[in-house]
DNA sequence: GTGAAAGCGCTAACAT
DNA sequence: ATGTTAGCGCTTTCAC
């Protein structure tokens, strides 16, 4: 009636408890044909093995550590938080938060060059694009660390995976909002970024300047605006561009420093225009609420969390992965669908 | 080094696994003073319950049964096959699926009452709203059978929970984007429902309306169509009104048979209307990307099915609640965020 | 190659 | 009111 065990699989195969195990974990020192006998037992039982037992069995301990910049970036601020919240949530797994200076690739390489094996089983970082980035994780992957990206993705590097969304489909996303949010309404758009250095940053650009030139011709982009994530900088500069620019119908934050997009808004005339920003932050939700933004595009922290531990876990244990956890959804937020 | 346990915790507090045990679970027979000593000694250590240990001693088994619509509504029957593809998912439990006709609460209520409370410790169900279903419910909450309402629910019925969007805010956030999408042309919105007999379909129109009126008084809303989730009842009745009002710049359809609306909108003049519909199903992601529907308003099956065993089995064990899971985001695709 | 036996951290009788 | 003991389903020495 119950689900069966390895201890019925062991009785009807006529074999040992060992035996079923080693079949069942494809260890080596089985005959062929007692392995063949073995498994179809299992099949013909419909045999699952109950992984919380095997797990408390072996005792495992799988030792994580998460890499995010530091600074007043609040979506990062947002997802150390949800790590130091979750921390306990895991079993078997214990996880360690380290913070390094923002855009700062050396120190990025440096902090990933000095974990130590002996203590740190995986590790997701939040990458920045450089080939002393690169050289690191190659280094921490040699020492036998597992790796993956999160939010920032390097490609072409020998982290194991990616966790986070698509930030060329990002920026589609936000064109396609923008553009209907404009539709009848001809003018300019305005872009502003983090840094194009960013590699999630360039993504967004590309996948937003797709859409927008081929599905709203109407519209004129304008070049975009470095804020680099500071949201003074981007307050000034966006209030400068936008006394001297008449026609802005739309605006795409594609960065943080969202607050200084909030900023320059309030001081704009009626008929203010449409504006998507990305990240549901405390102020972000503040501005939808507000009407300041029409829609944020949001990547669910705690999700990026739970694939990346799942995937690191998978990864040490040198178990099947599941790629589809690791992709995580492109979300949409507007005033009255937020959670 | 490694996490406490309970022998941990028995050896510094000087009692046994049991007493250890006993305040763990809150259990009676644990002198005051002993109570208060284990647990400061708990805190101390940092103490966390391996739960899967715990499970696995109790030998739990949570049965539990999903109680869907049957018919050809795409969004049950994706649901009905994410439940099948994940039963064997959840450890200790073993999932049931059940289907009675649609819209016949007098077969939902005979289904509910046939349950036996021998074989099944938790149900959860997509209600229809009736004195007969909710009877039924009371009578399974009375056989100690754990109840939850999942996708529709039925409020002031005994249902300890309910799992599923929040359907006012569903229709608001449907008015918020096609509000935008249809600014600068002025003219009818057109409503397609299934019935205004179902409490899902009710609080969508009433969340769209107020946010429409309020928001967007320009347009003209038109008195609800009633499609009964069927495509062609859905299909005759929107064709035949596009053909009689030439003004229609928006389509909002709040209920099933979307695939009716698809095929209405084939029919239709250039700059078609705006529409945003229910449900992101192989049929509305294929309008979404052809560009015969704008947006799509999702709920996510897996997250709902997730919640609902969730907080079955918190009930079943008697254990607390995180109200939390239950609430599911509403989520709105595009083309170009679709997953 | 295969098996017996001792646990993993916790719970559930059954003592005392 | 508290302790002892035998498992839960699986893994892991260590024998044979």
């Amino acid at each position: 009636m119950s689900r069966p065990t390895i201890h019925d699989v062991a009785r009807i195969a006529g074999v040992s408890l060992s035996t079923v195990d080693r079949v069942l974990n494809a260890r080596e020192g089985v005959r062929r044909a007692t392995q063949v006998r073995v498994t179809e037992v299992m099949q013909q039982l419909g045999y699952e093995r109950n992984v919380a037992a095997a797990n408390l069995a072996r005792r495992r301990q799988y030792r994580l550590l998460f890499v995010l910049p530091a600074g007043g970036n609040s979506f990062m601020r947002g997802l150390e938080q949800e790590i130091a919240a979750r921390a306990g949530a895991w079993e078997f797994t214990s996880i360690a938060v380290m913070t390094v200076p923002p855009f700062d690739d050396a120190a990025l390489a440096g902090a990933l060059l000095d974990i130590d094996p002996a203590q740190t089983d995986g590790v997701a970082v939040v990458a920045t694009d450089s080939a002393a980035v690169r050289a690191a994780l190659a280094a921490l992957r040699d020492k036998g660390v597992a790796v993956v990206t999160l939010v920032s993705d390097l490609p072409s590097s020998r982290r194991q995976h990616f966790v986070g969304i698509d930030n060329v489909q990002a920026g589609r996303t936000a064109a396609s909002l923008l553009g209907r949010f404009c539709r009848g309404r001809t003018g300019s758009i305005v872009m502003v970024a983090g840094s194009m250095l960013v590699r999630d940053h360039a993504e967004r650009r590309l996948g937003f300047e797709q859409v927008l030139y081929q599905e709203y011709p109407e519209q004129h982009i304008l070049p975009p605006l470095e804020g680099f994530d500071d949201q003074d900088i981007v307050a000034a500069r966006l209030s400068e561009l936008l006394a001297q620019t008449a026609d802005v119908v739309g605006i795409y934050s594609l960065g943080a420093g969202t607050r200084g997009v909030a900023r320059a808004m309030a001081q704009t005339r009626t008929d203010a225009p449409s504006v998507v920003v990305h990240e549901l932050t405390p102020h972000s939700r503040q501005a939808l609420l507000d009407g300041t933004f029409d829609a944020v595009i949001h990547q669910d922290p705690l999700r990026e969390i739970t694939a990346a531990v799942g995937l690191l876990q998978s990864l040490i244990g040198g178990e099947a992965i599941d790629a589809d956890v690791a992709r995580i959804g492109i979300e949409v937020y507007l005033r009255d669908n937020l959670p």
